[in-house]
DNA sequence: GCATATTTGTCCGTATGTATA
DNA sequence: CTATACATACGGACAAATATG
């Protein structure tokens, strides 16, 4: 056996033997899906010792996990009285979405794979995931679809740590539409214009594009924000 | 003694008592200085043991510390290696050039406050700031008060989310800086490139100020990564 | 190449202070 | 007001992995 075949088995013990990072990531990463698929609702109290057990895992690992969630805005700390399912309200939705009509525009007009045919594609695939989501009646999927379509949208930028960034506002998304019991017509709108997006980039009328995306995110904004005060 | 007064006097006797958040997050804010001001040099290695001895913290609360600064991209974790002061390559530099341009002239461009005058008296006190400071030959003044420049410029979008995530960008910044050694001369030239484009914030003119300022950031790019690979 | 020492990752027990019933 | 429950923080312990001689 070669050197470099003797260390690249030696790799993928060690690979093996640690399959997936750290348990705190491994229960940040449990704990995340509940909150963001629902199963955990806004304002639901999470307390150390329950998920101790229910994880199996020690108040240290917990701890460390939730410190990150926390620093997510997916949970909130109230001193000495515990970690909750973060509720965000009216002034988080107004700030989440000045963020993002700056942000997901900017990247449709300068991003650097705004011109290239593989950033259409990536924005293709989403329209087209969402229209046979819907076209099955899962909303949940299209849902899912809609996150991929704006995540696309910011990919065009380039940067991984824009693209990090966006994953935290649209699971802070997801709480709010848990919030408001957002579900089947709520998204379905956007599928459509989720598309005209999508073609306006790939004909290169960028500007178009960006100005369209401009005028749905402000108008989403308004329907949510409609929604919680009502 | 009114109920108010009492209430009043209650709140702020708990307030007393905990000055400053949880231990953990007085913990990290020693290291992040430690760091940002270069004390802590990229690369360098963090044992547990000497930093609670030194911090006088437990094991546990300093790895809870060493987690948050992980997640903010300040240190970086070796699986079963230890913790190391983050050390940015060309990469990085130009992942974070791509954010700081889609985002920094878009809130020029764009941004709620980039219109009103008291946006404006943000960007001319970090310019007169940074005058003072080159006047003195305080330079490393001369950093912060470009630092404080940027925030102020991402502060006309309006949005806290947005201006806790680029304060997280201009301190892997500062790592960066503290990597090719940059001082004096390096942050000279763009005193006068900030004061241009509070200039034109201040008449108005946001669509040239966008375009100096994304002119000034890709200079700056090239020549951190020219630093970077010479 | 091997044995030893060091350090990390994880867990447990406990003491103290705070909030709530 | 007392009592209970719980978060915060500490110290010790052990196995696994790494670094060192």
């Amino acid at each position: 056996m070669t050197d470099a075949a003797a260390d690249a088995l030696a790799a993928l013990a060690r690979a093996r033997i640690v399959p997936t990072a750290t348990t705190a990531e491994r229960t940040a990463d449990a704990v995340r899906e509940q909150v963001v698929e629902g199963r955990l609702a806004p304002g639901v109290r999470l307390p150390e010792q329950a998920f101790c057990d229910a994880l199996s895992v020690s108040r240290n690992t917990l701890r460390e996990a939730f410190s990150q969630l926390i620093a997510e805005r997916i949970l909130a700390r109230a001193q000495h009285r515990g970690v909750f399912v973060a509720t965000p309200g009216v002034a988080d939705v107004r700030d989440v979405y000045r963020a993002r009509r700056l942000v997901e525009p900017g990247a449709v007009r300068h991003g650097v794979h705004a011109a290239d045919p593989l950033g259409g594609k990536a924005l293709r695939a989403a329209v087209e995931e969402g229209r046979a989501a819907a076209a099955s009646g899962d909303w949940t999927g299209v849902a899912d679809a809609n996150q991929h379509f704006h995540r696309a949208v910011v990919g065009l930028a380039g940067s991984t740590r824009l693209d990090a960034w966006m994953a935290l506002l649209l699971a802070e998304m997801r709480l709010i539409f848990h919030r408001i019991g957002a579900v089947e017509d709520f998204h379905a709108p956007y599928l459509e214009r989720n598309a005209a997006v999508a073609d306006l980039v790939e004909q290169g009328r960028l500007e178009d594009a960006a100005a369209e995306l401009d005028a749905y995110l402000a108008d989403a904004e308004a329907r949510i924000v409609a929604a919680l005060e009502g």
